[in-house]
DNA sequence: TTTACAAATCGGAACCATTCCGATATAATG
DNA sequence: CATTATATCGGAATGGTTCCGATTTGTAAA
């Protein structure tokens, strides 16, 4: 996903763009890992004119709603990132720099063969640690 | 786990035996699923006398440190249940009750092999939904 | 058993991420 | 350009969690 994609998908589902709309695909689009809502504010200090934690927090909603964003909770904050969106994978997290690594592992299809007469609705594995560019330095 | 054992490993590990340790491990024993800390003094009420949420958030802390407890995270709450121990294993999640189920299956395996040189420090497969009492009722 | 002290508890204040609110500004439409 | 629903803003409120100084309590030693 990157920014065209998800004005157009705003624009289509009826959302308005804004400035501030705009500036926070920026930084998603640019960004590696996870990042929070601390994250971006402190990164508009120096480049955007500063913004409402109420909107940044309203338009993560919206774009983890729209699935522009993909979110997950590390240490009782919640982080997002850039979704992918293509293919159904998992994420291998870094704890020093929030980065990423593709796991192409699920084991949804053999759970869902024990979970006979659950009804789910969604499931997470996330593998933490450090990453090799992390561990070296 | 049950309250015996977890009482000897705080014996054994240095710590206090105290009745608020005491209450809280009792607590836990008996309830199936996962339960906040805001749980727990709800059920002191009628039944303890009263403690400080200082005292019940130490004790989750110290608990999960030492393994009695296992914790995870949801809707941006902290939940807890008593640590099976024994198998490695997963959990499936109700939304409504907070109670689990088994998932004996865990793609670690596979995962580590495709983590070369990434330092891995833990892991986290959970399947959210409904279960069947839920569901019915 | 009594003493002594480190460790634990208590209640209330503080903290921090997040959300709510009324007033103002702005993108989209005609 | 005028209209209007939608979005933003700043500041106040919320809710889970943690911190703090004063007090209490297990536990080990005398």
């Amino acid at each position: 996903m990157d920014v065209q994609r998800a004005i157009q998908l705003l624009q289509h589902e009826g959302y308005k763009v804004t400035k501030p709309r705009e500036n926070m695909l920026q930084y998603f689009e640019l960004e590696d890992g996870y990042r929070t809502a601390k994250d971006f504010m402190a990164f508009t200090e120096g480049n955007y004119e500063s913004m409402s934690f109420d909107t940044v927090y309203r338009n993560l909603h919206l774009y983890h709603y729209l699935g522009i964003l993909e979110a997950t909770e590390l240490d009782g904050e919640k982080h997002f990132r850039m979704n992918c969106m293509s293919d159904h994978h998992h994420h291998f997290i870094c704890k020093d720099c929030g980065g990423t690594k593709k796991i192409p592992i699920c084991p949804m299809d053999e759970i869902e063969k024990i979970l006979t007469n659950y009804e789910i609705e969604g499931h997470k594995l996330e593998v933490y640690g450090v990453c090799p560019l992390c561990k070296s330095a």
